[in-house]
DNA sequence: GAGTGGTCTAGACCACCCC
DNA sequence: GGGTGGTCTAGACCACTCC
């Protein structure tokens, strides 16, 4: 059932093979799992190794504790991917829709005095400024400023900036993105906006500001991004408490 | 240092501790906290206990660890609130206007088969709808219709919605929410609209749609909120993976 | 090589829930 | 009372990082 000696850790594959059961419908919405001390037997492993794999399964929102009763698998399977922080080019492809850009712009200037206090860099510092139109579908979804410091991202191409920043700063560059925060909100489509989005002028837009931080806490990008109102909802997951 | 006949656990302690230590400033952003095995003698418990302390201080994006180096406190201080799924009135707080409500309609109906679908009831059980306008500072924010089934928080009264319903429900009634899923757009304000925000017509404003389940999965409620373009923008702080 | 966090064990006692 | 999850111990070996 599992192997003691694979680099992957126990509670791991005890993690996936009980996302495997629920996620084939062995363990139903509802279902009460088997207790802590049944899967250590089973398993032939310590409860507290059972515990970091339930933790998990816990926290991915897949099933939830109840004191003194059991576990239990969670009712919800709807709406499951659309956790976390994702990039352009996931959202997309989540939403069953084909990602794609249009290069506008890709230049590296000296940081503003505004950009650098966001970016907690100094004045003048170089950063990229990318500037894309953003496809669903060849379809224009959004348009989108993407602003890096050069130094976090040497060797950024046009070709990568063609295709998502995020995998290329996750799997070439090693780097281990964190977290965002986001400002979300509404306007009406600027004479700019409506050319590039191909929209008649004054179309609702939404407009979205994010910061995203390495999981050292350094600000890797300020992106600001104007969505066709009528060709994008944002949509999100969250947990009360966090 | 922690009380071990306390009823608090020790690794709640040890948290509490640890957490006081950075907001006071005596660990700053970047410092390396103590290992996990300097803790655990300093405190006379078992390095276990220590790193469920430490562990919950990094899901809370307080500290990040690094594999072989250490423990250290993160950088970003800003928008540390904004986590997590949030009231109206948590939300009002949480930018220093004083939330109040102006009810519009609160009644007994029916649930269509839409409502019915969404909140996993039987056609025609009944829901209360509750139409307010949400005001900070006395300035109008928001029109929200909430749809709640009657039988999940029986007692609800106009009292108890002219503050907060969140508050009702995980207080007085002892049901724990778990979490919700939001869908936001942009939109121009419809006449009622308008009339309700005291804005013009055409006004953009942010839809927002948003689902909230119990920790177990049961649907609690919907909730459509209208807001206004000029008054509001909705900030979130997100994780990347979860 | 010394120190760090990651994983794991084989027990233990507690509070809570349900019968 | 019997079962459940919550907490806790006192060890252990590993992979990784940094010097």
């Amino acid at each position: 059932m599992i192997d003691k000696s694979s680099p992957l850790p126990i509670y791991y594959q005890i993690e996936e093979q009980i996302k495997e059961q629920i996620m084939s419908g062995i363990l139903e919405p509802g279902d009460m799992l088997r207790s802590e001390r049944e899967y250590a037997e089973y398993y032939q492993v310590s409860r507290m190794t059972v515990r970091q794999a339930i933790n998990n399964l816990v926290s991915l929102g897949l099933i939830y504790k109840k004191k003194g009763s059991g576990t239990f698998v969670q009712e919800k399977k709807i709406e499951q991917a659309l956790h976390g922080l994702t990039s352009f080019t996931e959202d997309m492809r989540s939403r069953g829709l084909t990602p794609s850009s249009r290069l506008i712009d890709f230049s590296i200037i000296p940081a503003t005095q505004v950009v650098a206090k966001e970016l907690m860099i100094e004045e003048h510092t170089p950063v990229y400024e990318i500037k894309r139109i953003r496809l669903g579908d060849d379809i224009p979804i959004a348009f989108e400023t993407n602003i890096i410091p050069a130094n976090l991202v040497l060797g950024l191409t046009e070709e990568i900036v063609a295709n998502s920043i995020y995998n290329y700063v996750e799997n070439k560059l090693k780097l281990h993105i964190g977290s965002a925060t986001q400002v979300i909100e509404s306007a009406t489509a600027t004479k700019a906006e409506a050319e590039l989005l191909d929209i008649p002028k004054q179309s609702p837009i939404l407009l979205i500001e994010r910061k995203t931080f390495l999981a050292n806490g350094t600000p890797l990008e300020l992106v600001k991004s104007s969505y066709r109102g009528d060709r994008y909802k944002f949509m999100i997951n969250i947990n009360r408490k966090s």
